[in-house]
DNA sequence: GCCGTCAATGGGTGCC
DNA sequence: GGCACCCATTGACGGC
């Protein structure tokens, strides 16, 4: 059982794994707690200058502060006391959130010094990013949906466009339309005489061979009669 | 009372 | 095997 004091202070810090931080008295404190955006150290790029050794150092870090005793794991604190909603400051969060625009993910220190910084535990500040990570791909997804969307409405319209165009040209086609029947006639109009000439020339001159052929024949033959 | 938000949990997976 | 990460889900909470 803690006292007055302690629980007020709890409560003006809103902090604490479990601890339950109604989220009035948070908004509405007073004294705000001061964080710098120190992150030199805290926000070197992923995995970057650290060891298996010192990542493990500090999961394991995360896990004693998590769970300082063998007893005070997760499912008892359900049983025991219930899960309580703790709810970040505007503070912490709008610092979490920068640190979040300069790099989406955190190696453990910089995990580490974020925690220090904004007085909560290693593993809310991985928790945060981890949700935070995932805020951002369901609203990419969201934009991705959308914009799929208009393409389809626009290749939708496209193919609503091709199918009456395609629809006109067959009706022209088949149909003895107006415009088909004056189609036709500038077509006879254009191919029709010449070819017309064309047919009668070679019949002419071929019927005019034949003959010469004849006239020949019957000279020769007369004229042979006639020198006999 | 319902619904949306968000911190937190637990399981699965890939990497070293 | 340990770790970090992702993902689905849970549960607390506030707004309406």
């Amino acid at each position: 059982m803690e006292d007055d004091e302690a629980c007020n202070t709890r409560l003006r810090l809103g902090l604490g794994l479990g601890d339950y931080v109604p989220r009035r008295k948070e908004h509405d404190q007073k004294e705000k707690p001061v964080v710098c955006l120190d992150l030199t150290f805290a926000l070197r790029p992923k995995h970057e200058a650290i060891n298996k050794t010192e990542r493990s150092s500090f999961k394991k870090m995360d896990r004693d502060e998590e769970f300082p005793n063998k007893e005070n794991n997760s499912i008892n604190n359900k049983k025991e006391s219930g899960r309580k909603k703790l709810r970040l400051t505007k503070e912490q969060s709008s610092f979490l959130e920068d640190s979040f625009k300069l790099h989406s993910t955190l190696t453990p220190a910089q995990k580490q010094v974020l925690a220090e910084q904004l007085n909560l535990k290693p593993r809310q500040v991985e928790v945060w990013f981890q949700n935070r990570r995932a805020r951002t791909k369901l609203k990419q997804t969201e934009v991705d949906c959308e914009f799929l969307k208009k393409c389809c409405e626009s290749l939708s319209e496209e193919n609503r466009r091709l199918k009456k165009e395609l629809q006109e040209l067959r009706s022209l086609k088949v149909g003895p339309s107006p415009l088909y029947i004056q189609l036709q006639k500038a077509a006879t109009l254009t191919m029709c005489p010449s070819c017309e000439k064309n047919i009668k020339a070679n019949e002419g001159n071929g019927t005019e061979a034949v003959f010469d052929v004849v006239r020949k024949n019957n000279k020769l033959e007369s004229g042979f009669d006639g020198a006999n």
